[in-house]
DNA sequence: GCCAACGTTGGC
DNA sequence: GCCAACGTTGGC
């Protein structure tokens, strides 16, 4: 089993709105090496932190689950999406998507400055790193596991 | 709204 | 294959 940690704007889609659709495609994914880490490494029943960015409160806000591995991004060739990619073809999509499903909301959000006062223990979390932009993140289990302590 | 830290694109 | 220009992310 891995763990991950995925970055929503909860003003596009929240954990609260995760919570009342239980399960949905996580599309919009344009950078290759999440893309790869989502085709490659992420297996059915895999958990994921929620991570809400560009926020008031930003952080860890809860818990979801990949209940459908990798498949194309079909709006990557919808020239009306949002992320629609000129490049990409009916039979050459290149992007690809996976299912998550709600697993749990956190009673309070572990905030990204509370995680940097805990980056000795969850040493060389990839989300701490600096300049990291990637939306899609690998979490060990024993970052996984102190971080459940927190929450 | 700013800007640092990237990733991508495209001309050469 | 290099790299400048451009676009995006995301914290502040």
């Amino acid at each position: 089993m891995n763990y991950w940690l995925m970055k929503s704007e909860p003003d596009a889609f929240s954990i609260d709105d995760l919570k009342k659709v239980k399960t949905e495609p996580w599309d919009g994914i344009r950078n290759y090496q999440a893309r790869n880490m989502m085709r490659d490494d992420m297996k059915k029943g895999d958990q994921i932190f929620f991570y809400h960015s560009n926020a008031d409160e930003i952080g860890i806000v809860g818990i979801m689950k990949v209940v459908k591995e990798a498949y194309p991004d079909h709006t990557a060739i919808n020239p009306k999406a949002k992320y629609y990619d000129p490049k990409s073809s009916p039979d050459n999509i290149r992007w690809q998507m996976v299912d998550v499903g709600f697993v749990k909301k956190f009673k309070r959000i572990i905030t990204l400055d509370e995680l940097r006062q805990h980056e000795k223990k969850l040493k060389d979390m990839a989300l701490l790193r600096k300049g990291n932009r990637l939306s899609i993140l690998p979490v060990t289990k024993q970052q996984w596991d102190y971080i459940l302590t927190l929450a």
